[in-house]
This record gives C-alpha cells, structure tokens and sequence, in this order.
DNA sequence: CGTATCTCCTGCAAGC
DNA sequence: TGCTTGCAGGAGATAC
C-alpha cells in the first residue's frame, strides 16, 4: 500500500530518471483505472513534451511539461516500475511511458492490480485549483506549525482523533498504518474525539507523525531502482512496526495486550494501557 | 456543514 | 487439494 513515504521515494526516483528528459511515447492498454485516463488529452499535454518538473503534493505525483501536468494516484496497490524493456513484463501492467535518456529509452510501466489509482491531466494554470489538490491539508513534513493547525482544525470535532488524521483535508499523508504508529508513539488513543486533545497534546502527535514518516522515507529508498527491486519492501517493511498489526502481541512499553478493532471500517490497533 | 457509511478492485490467507 | 469467504484500504461519493 504506497502510503506518502512510498510516493515521496518514487517521486525522488522518477525525478533522477525523468526530469530534465523527453516524455517520448505513452501506450495504454486500458481506458480506465478509478476514473476514465484522458488518453487524447495525455498526448496533447505530456508526450514529446520536456518533463520539467517531478514533484509530490499528498500522495500525488506530479509531472509537469510546458503543455501541463499529469496526476498520478497510486491507490492501494499501484506502482511504477522502471524498465529498459517497452513491453509490460507485469501483469495489471495499465499504461507504460518512454523517457528518454543519456543512455537510451527508459520506459516506467505503471501496474495497478486493484485499479484504485488514475492518471489525470490539467493545463499548466490548472493544478492549484484542480478539485483534487485544492482543499488538501498541509504536507506534515514540510509545516512549520502543524501542532497549531491539528489544534485549531481540531476544535469542537467529535470524530476519532485516528480518523481525524486520516483525513487529507486535515493534514495530508497519513494513512492507516502511520495514523495507528503515530498515535502509539504519542500515547494518544486512537478513539478519542480529536476535540478532547489538549493544545501540549497535539505537539507531541505532530511530532509522532513527523518521525513515523521521516523513518519510513529513509527506510523507503531501495524501492524503485529497477525490477530486481520492485518487491524488495518499500518503508513500512523496514521501518518497525510497533502496533499495526500486532494484536494480541504484547505491548513494547507496558507488556500489555495490543487490542484491535475496526473503526470506520478501517484495522485500528492500539494499547489500551500506554495510550490514553 | 459534520459525520458515518458505501464503493471501487484483486490478491492473499484462513477455514472448511 | 480446492473451494469459499473475508479482509486489506485511499479517498471520493453518497446519505443523513
């Protein structure tokens, strides 16, 4: 599951490979992935077009030409793979683009077994205000004052903190598996009403965050590379767990219990002695 | 508006 | 061994 430290490691990779060189073909092989792909509009803008820019905002990786930008949404289970082969060696292989390069065509084959990804496009005066990326939260590791903002936003919510949090219009970038890391480092329990949260609480969970997604990035970078390294676990496989997923193991502070229960339809996963 | 639920999809693991 | 079932989850859409 790309969660924003997997996505800020491919967009480090692909900017290495693409940015600076010529978007030089594009197949696609199906016309949709969560939403229909803007084939015709994907020509215009990108193909034979200089990538001048590969950038991240949330979990969206961004290229950027002259002609415009593509959106690029991972979903759950997407990835793009750098390969010197053009044919699709994957299955769930949607689309493949060619970059070219000092030492010849490189081609990025985006494979995307559940399909919950897209590939969006939009003009160059278009990307701020696209519905996407327009009421996004700040990025947590590039705010000065994130305790402040998860205050303020904070106010008179009755919604779970966990979930609070897991919401991009509150702070991007925070998914399950870091939402339940974060929370346990910080001692806060994920069912509490992200209201109930004193001002001295919030700086120690924005704190959590910062450090559960910082470890993970560093631990994310041998993801890309090429296809010998496509599985080779990207963040979360390196970075310890503490919670997520460990129920009914002991708890790493207290020796307690770690319990789990769904909120919101979603694993979540707490000690219910350390984190109050 | 705030909150909760539904939905898309395939791969994998558990249970029989 | 081979089936069925349930779960994994980002985030927009929908319902209240």
């Amino acid at each position: 599951m790309p969660e924003l430290p997997e996505v800020e490691c491919l967009t480090r990779a692909l900017r290495e490979v693409g940015e600076g060189h010529r978007l030089v073909c594009a197949r696609f092989y199906r016309e949709d992935l969560r939403w229909p792909i803007p084939i015709p509009e994907f020509h215009e803008r990108m193909v034979g077009q200089v990538i001048q820019q590969v950038s991240r905002r949330s979990k969206y990786l961004l290229l950027t030409t002259e002609l415009g930008h593509a959106i690029v949404h991972l979903g759950m289970s997407g990835n793009i793979l750098l390969s010197a082969e053009g044919e699709p060696e994957r299955k769930h292989t949607h689309f493949t683009w060619g970059v070219e390069t000092e030492s010849g065509i490189k081609y990025l084959h985006f494979v995307d077994p559940r399909r919950f990804g897209c590939l969006l496009c939009c003009a160059p005066d278009e990307l701020w205000s696209h519905k996407l990326i327009k009421d996004l939260g700040p990025e947590p590791l590039l705010s000065q004052d994130l305790a402040e903002h998860l205050w303020k936003k904070s106010r008179n919510k009755t919604v779970a903190v966990k979930n609070f949090l897991m919401d991009a219009h509150v702070v991007v970038g925070v998914g399950n598996i870091y939402a339940n890391e974060a929370l346990f480092r910080a001692k806060v329990h994920p069912l509490r009403e992200a209201g109930t949260l004193k001002r001295k609480e919030w700086d120690v969970v924005a704190v959590a965050i910062q450090e559960v997604l910082e470890a993970a990035i560093k631990a994310g970078g041998t993801s890309f590379r090429d296809y010998r390294h496509v599985d080779g676990g990207s963040g979360y496989f390196e970075v310890a767990l503490r919670v997520y997923g460990r129920d009914r193991e002991p708890c790493e502070i207290c020796g307690g219990m770690i319990a789990q229960e769904r909120l919101g339809g979603r694993a979540t996963y707490y000690c219910d002695a350390c984190q109050l």
